[in-house]
DNA sequence: TAACTACACTTGCATATTGCAAGCGCCTTG
DNA sequence: CAAGGCGCTTGCAATATGCAAGTGTAGTTA
């Protein structure tokens, strides 16, 4: 595996980091769970990166072992599993949407329109809460159905 | 290679940053780079971290065609190499120390003190323009040797 | 000036991780 | 009770990594 799940990777806020987010498909899970409202398995599989299925698992359980996913299953149908992200996961989102900010101005062919760098800058924690709040309604809603 | 380097990666702000920074070595090389001083393979080399030395080789090379990293000559001596943060990479700050708040939050036996978390969220942007003006202090002092 | 050293990589090779395709067991649905 | 969806698991070839050793080029020393 990506190693640096746990041993010795802690300490250094950075090498800690580097352990769960150095890793391109935890990164975009993180992404598809804060962003896009994406909590299924078929719903990550989906994703445009095309990650393969044996990785997914692999990722999303050790996403789940260090505390970041917690795996329920889904409310709407018993047979199938959901992924929910854990407070330390969504304390994740300043970074990633700063991470964003960076992307954006240095990507040439960037998606992201001008006016969500702007917003962030302008309201930092407003964007924030903004994403947070989208989240928890969406996590609700799955919840209590 | 852990590929994402360029082709189709770009796009998605997210998928963007996942290309570069979502891989451990480049993520640990950025950390050198724009907090603890580090300009050279032999100092990179020398991170706790261990990198072996082809990678080193293979993500410094990465890193300058990203256009993170400048290699050039070593003022002090004309045989050796340094490696510079660009504007890209020094922008890139903002994100690691977020990351950074929310390792030292979560990692259970962070050696980060509390007070950095603290002066972060306190003042965000002198934390940054302080980190900044010591990595231009490195710079200016090793360029004009 | 010939040997020595430091530095920045390369190379070779064993091992680990990835990507791809197929398969499996468990519901649910018709 | 046959068919299909879902969340994985397995096998295997291709790729990336880690480790140790080697290479080429400048300076430095004797």
């Amino acid at each position: 595996m990506a190693n640096a799940g746990k041993p010795d990777w802690s300490g250094c806020p950075t090498r800690y980091a580097a352990g769960i987010v150095g890793d391109k498909w935890c990164f975009l899970l993180l992404r598809d769970v804060l962003l896009h409202d994406k909590r299924t398995y078929r719903a990550f599989l989906a994703s445009p990166e095309g990650i393969s299925t044996n990785i997914l698992a692999n990722r999303l359980s050790k996403l789940e072992a260090l505390g970041m996913f917690t795996r329920e299953p889904d409310p709407r149908k018993a047979s199938s599993v959901c992924y929910f992200p854990t407070q330390k996961a969504k304390d994740f989102l300043p970074a990633l949407l700063s991470m964003m900010v960076w992307a954006t101005r240095y990507d040439e062919v960037t998606e992201a329109p001008p006016s969500f760098a702007e917003s962030f800058k302008e309201d930092p924690d407003g964007t924030i809460a903004w994403y947070e709040a989208k989240m928890d309604r969406v996590d609700q809603a799955l919840r209590s159905s």
